[in-house]
DNA sequence: CGAGCAAAAATTGTATACAATTTGCCTTGG
DNA sequence: CCAAGGCAAATTGTATACAATTTTTGCTCG
């Protein structure tokens, strides 16, 4: 399967962005190998690269690097799916509060656009888009709240939520509703700080209350349980 | 001047993880530069070793690569200070409060050594070392928490604390005082999360309020500005 | 026919060689 | 004497070669 377009030289940060993409597009789904070499082919560079790339993303959670096996799209666990939306509701209510204070009448137009184009993905029918568009809303409240430390977490943070979802998100066909994200975009308007929190808490909750993350068997931590009567 | 020892072979994490305790020590101070060679020597390892050390501090904010000029210690900027800050009090205080909940009687003693062997540290002089170990009260709090992603961040905005420290603290021979520490401690020997999340709470502004981080002139965000008459 | 083992192929880990870029110094001309 | 230009040294960026490890294949033997 062809996943990427292939252009000449890139840089790591190229590589690093089109593998994210493409997670974020679930082009690229939890479990899959990146052989070095390939991804060298595809992007038009040497395995030093590339490397740079894998070690990059393993270290936000993206990839999962195992010894001398190689890297894998990362497959969170239950736990640490929980683990990424508790940091994201501690996060993201508070950031989406400051962009709330500062958001300039662009910032807002912006954000129109932005739901716009949500709206549009989803008419074409194209999932993978407005997953990932849904995805870069929440990073563009980050970059208004102008807090680029909390930027960067949220950006890790999302890009795993993206994998979270691969994985567990119970109705597959269903909405990927940017209803909550109109409503948000509303409060900035308003300038209502109190409202964008509490929206930001209140679409959070929905969002893992559409996950799936009951224990399962087979992800029992012990050989000795799961071999229990 | 000798910074390290000299082992034979290390792999990049070793290399980050002395890095990052010389950082946490003061040994390396902001701005220092980090030639490969230099480093890859030190430790015993190619410059490919040293690299991928290197870019794994950048992306923790660590270290500051210039393409084609280097590696230096990060000079965070008195935004990026009180960034770190900011996003220190919106995770610690809830993380502190989860730990209250959950430790146990071994977390509580493990947090009881950490507390003596803070004030030996005072005790015999080394601020270093004091400051090490103050770093590393917070991140065992994340770790008893049992939030591995929080803990992630954690460990990165009190690495990077440490480069604010050394670059903003007000009374440079004045105390770390674990008297904080003590107070948490006890906190979580009542299992008493809301006095965990509020003692946190202060204990962080406490710590900023120690910074100076009052806009400097010589910070100004832009040339124009700065040569405004 | 399947289990076990051994050799071969494939893949990753590390070091080194070479290219590209920057930095410092020295020369030269005003 | 100072500024400008350019050459040389130092340093980083990338590719490649080689070593270590894993995975696959295919054979033998029960």
């Amino acid at each position: 399967m062809q996943i990427f377009a292939s252009p000449q030289t890139s840089t790591a940060e190229d590589i690093v962005a089109e593998l994210t993409e493409a997670v974020h597009e679930h082009r690229l789904q939890p479990g899959m190998k990146l052989r070095e070499d390939e991804v060298a082919e595809i992007f038009g560079v040497s395995r030093t690269v590339v490397r740079q790339a894998l070690r990059a993303m393993s270290h936000e959670g993206l990839v999962a690097i195992e010894r001398n096996r190689g890297a894998f799209v990362a497959k969170p666990t239950i736990k640490e799916a929980r683990e990424v939306f508790e940091a994201r509701t501690l996060l993201e209510p508070q950031t989406a509060r400051a962009a709330a204070e500062r958001a300039t009448s662009e910032d807002i137009a912006a954000l129109e656009r932005h739901i716009e184009n949500e709206h549009a993905a989803i008419d074409m029918g194209n999932a993978g888009l407005a997953l990932k568009l849904s995805g870069l809303f929440h990073l563009e409240i980050a970059r208004i709240a102008n807090q680029r430390t909390i930027e960067a977490f949220a950006q890790q943070l999302v890009s795993r939520s993206s994998l979270v979802i691969a994985l567990y998100w119970q109705r597959r066909g269903a909405l990927c509703e940017s209803h909550a994200h109109h409503a948000l975009m509303n409060a900035f308007r308003r300038q209502d700080p109190d409202s964008a929190e509490e929206l930001m808490k209140g679409h959070l909750l929905d969002l893992i209350s559409q996950l799936d993350l009951r224990d399962k068997p087979s992800e029992s931590a012990s050989l000795k349980d799961a071999l229990k009567k």
